[in-house]
DNA sequence: ATGAAAGCGCTAACAC
DNA sequence: GTGTTAGCGCTTTCAT
């Protein structure tokens, strides 16, 4: 048998509530009686049982993250963010992986993990409006990325169309003028493939340089692997792309690949550039240039939101919708050295 | 106020056990009755209270996962392993980050989490063979890596030993004579590092080839950074060596970083190899040659072990060391293309 | 096949 | 400053 705060109680010759006056901290006991009832939990390595206090609570302290890969890199720093954030508000974090799958995304939003987390922080991918809208569940939640509908949910974003097009402005700003773009996504769930898209291409429209439909690569995911393949076609384009902007970093570095393999020089004959900032492409050959999101803050921002819901100070506030900061750093890729 | 499994049994006119049954998927139930529990569950939104649940049953279904760094794409490809197949048991992942700081380590293991978790699996840095002796704590565990001490818990681990010899080995069939390492680590910590370095001297000693000591590089971490430093000094070395072993992928991935910026071939200069094949090996300009273990097998060793704790069936076992597989995989980074 | 009663370990509310 | 009582929502045991 586990030993329990009863035990305690005895042992230490008070009564249960003092015993869980002492566990939490509570100011008024007297000096002496804490004393005792400390040593008798050290001596009975007494560990309060949570699930118990959850239930008399109505909280568990857990919040879950669900993203749809934790080894993609850019949701691997944030999770790291999270986590780290969370302990500051003595939140445990639970991942949930996704893998994108839409049911997969309904299942957490409709509360698979409900009454064994406090709140929900998701980067949804092919969630639909409909499915928020349908959500009868009502555990605190934030999610990461473009707003998918007008509905009742905290959203944590960042202005990809602006950021994008700052992308873009940056290599028209190098002389570039037969700019690619890799990561186009014609899927009703590609909504930031979308918005970066258009970034991209207000870029182009507002500078006068030429859009040309055919340096627009697709990509189903945003792994090596797709900027790697998209980044071939590109190559068979003439004439050849003196630029390409890529909607991720690692639809980047796959693009740098196969420019490697086929000998072609960046930034000299194709400039490229990422998106998120992840730890790769800061050593990658060449360096990759990119946009940074401040994940720290996207992460902080979020367990506020979430905080927020928790202690109904979120009553009747409305839906919030707060923008996270990014930066455009200038590495290798673009600038040479 | 949520809806309770009281309330669902009111609206379908049968005891809270029926509803029980019916919710936990018991087969004796009528199928009229069921259906009309089934009806009452959906109309009500019911969901059951995982706390009273645990509290009631003991267990709560979550395992602990916690690793130094989540955003070290080695240990996030482990987490996404992990999450998988912990899923596959019915289990949820919480992730721990103790960022190989001995003192978190010690609260993981000391059960920080105890009571909310039914099981832990950690990856352990600075921990000691004191620290797991003085563990009081009776929540089931395993321990990925080396094996710290004798004492009586499980581990999962690769014979850094053999796998560093065969990585070495390759380096030395390719006709390197001058080979480098990088990655010791002088510190009490670095059991892995000095396992991957007697693999390493074992493989020059066999093949006759000298071991020059100035050739042997430390890092305080494994980050891309180290890897980079640490490469700094070797190119400070004369003769420069024709070839160096990197005691994780992310060493190996700085190491080319400086390479590249002072124009030294890969593998035609020096031949680079590093460890752990993580997926920015596989895009990295050149591709780099590893030893690769199979971290799926790894996640699926974990939860059996510790899958055996909680059933019990571990009780009178003693405890088990299990090995995963590894394979070497050239790539350009050591055979070129 | 279903129901009644008890209790898991904790804390909120209140009494003293 | 400390004790008493009650009950969070569920499942277990035993009865029918």
């Amino acid at each position: 048998m586990r030993t329990t705060l009863r035990d305690v109680a005895e042992l230490a010759q008070v009564s249960p509530k003092t015993v869980s006056n002492v566990v939490n901290g509570y100011i008024h006991v007297r000096k002496e009686t804490r004393e005792r009832v400390e040593q008798a939990i050290a001596e009975l390595n007494y560990r309060p049982n949570l699930s118990a206090r959850s239930l008399r609570q109505g909280r568990t302290g857990v919040i879950a993250l669900a993203v749809p890969e934790l080894d993609q890199p850019y949701f691997a720093e944030l999770a790291r963010h999270f986590v780290a954030a969370a302990a500051g508000h003595g939140l445990t974090v639970l991942v949930d992986q996704t893998e994108g799958a839409r049911d997969r995304e309904r299942l957490v939003i409709g509360g698979i993990r409900d009454q064994l987390i406090d709140g929900l922080v998701l980067s949804p991918l092919a969630l639909t409006a409909a499915d928020l809208d349908e959500r009868t569940d009502a555990t605190p939640m934030v999610l990461l990325g473009e707003r998918i509908h007008h509905g009742p949910a905290d959203h944590v974003v960042i202005d990809n169309v602006r950021a994008a097009r700052e992308a873009t402005e940056h290599l028209i700003s190098l002389g570039r003028k037969r700019i690619g773009a890799i990561g186009s996504q014609k899927v009703a769930a590609g909504v930031t493939a979308r918005l970066r898209l258009r970034g991209y291409q207000q870029a182009l429209k507002s500078a006068g340089v030429s859009a040309d439909k055919n340096l627009v690569a697709s990509a189903t995911r945003f792994h090596r692997a797709d900027g790697a393949e998209a980044m071939e076609l590109l190559l068979a384009q003439k004439p050849l792309p003196d630029a390409v902007f890529c909607f991720s970093d690692l639809l980047a570095l796959g693009a740098l690949r196969t420019l490697a393999s086929h000998g072609i020089r960046v930034p000299d004959d194709i400039a490229v550039m990422g998106f998120d900032d992840i730890e790769d492409g800061r050593f990658s050959t060449p360096t990759l240039s990119t946009i940074s999101p401040d994940k720290e803050q996207l992460a902080a921002q979020s367990i506020e939101l979430l905080n927020a819901q928790l202690n109904g100070s979120a009553a009747d506030r409305g839906p919030q919708e707060v923008y996270t900061n990014y930066e455009l750093i200038a590495r290798e890729s673009t600038i040479g050295r």
